[in-house]
DNA sequence: TATTGTTATACTCTATAACTATA
DNA sequence: TATAGTTATAGAGTATAACAATA
């Protein structure tokens, strides 16, 4: 007789939000995928922020936050401007453009939650995103190098 | 005045969200990738299983859920029957091979969880459990082209 | 005609490693 | 030496479209 695995349900619910976060993603404009409203939606919450801090806040390699940003730079989202504290490092920018295109991707997430969540109460929304930012925090910095 | 917008939190939570998943994909074995885990855990928790109804459990394209399985199938974690009541399909089962190769997944995931989620309670993880599966639920089929 | 599944193609995301410039 | 960032490369996931076989 198998013992019940106590993280069985955990899994698979994770796995199964992967879905979720497709269809989110398929409702971004063509000319921003996930990675690169990733990176403008963090730049407009914290500020000015460099290369590595975003590799920090999204939980993912500098080779890769290096190459969102670049995409974002290329769109004229974001600008890039000398660090003067460490001529190593750059500071990014929301530009007013990445403003305009955040504000979009606010109404195209908005519409499509709206719709999906259109039962939920406010509490239900917040419950689950408590939920969210707890089950985050627990893992720490997992990505692949940095204990 | 911006309006605080409902859903922003909640968001930046599911994008956040899959640095947890990347990191529970980083502890399995390396010649079993996510998606090919994901198809052996669905066939044997389902029993018997075709390709279309693993594409709808996962909440995928069938031409993708082909490849895993595919890959499932060459490792010889699972096998293709013929369907009695349809020559166009297959019927999916799981080996001895295939539910040793669970049993190792389990065995890692469950370390790892375990780890990170050392000061979560039995409740605890069960209501995240179940924010996660209403939130899931709450999508229906957010595959591309099924409405 | 419609459906089940496969395959080819293309794009996004990601990590590793090698590299440049600077600390 | 160590760190910030870039780039090349490779592998995984995914969707689209075209296709074969069967319903």
């Amino acid at each position: 007789m198998d013992e019940p695995n106590r993280y069985e349900n955990l899994t698979r619910q994770v796995s199964a939000i992967s879905a979720v976060r497709r269809g989110m993603a398929r409702s971004l404009p063509a000319d921003c995928p996930p990675g690169t409203a990733g990176v403008i939606a963090l730049v407009q919450r914290h500020g000015d922020l460099r290369i590595g801090r975003i590799s920090e806040l999204m939980g993912v390699d500098m080779s890769v936050s290096s190459r969102h940003v670049a995409h974002a730079v290329e769109r004229g989202w974001v600008e890039r401007l000398p660090d003067p504290d460490d001529r190593r490092s750059r500071i990014l920018r929301l530009t007013a453009e990445g403003s305009d295109k955040l504000a979009e991707l606010d109404r195209r997430l908005t519409a499509m939650l709206a719709q999906k969540l259109a039962d939920w109460s406010d509490d239900d929304i917040e419950q689950l995103t408590a939920m969210l930012s707890r089950f985050r925090d627990a893992f720490g910095d997992c990505r692949a190098h940095h204990a």
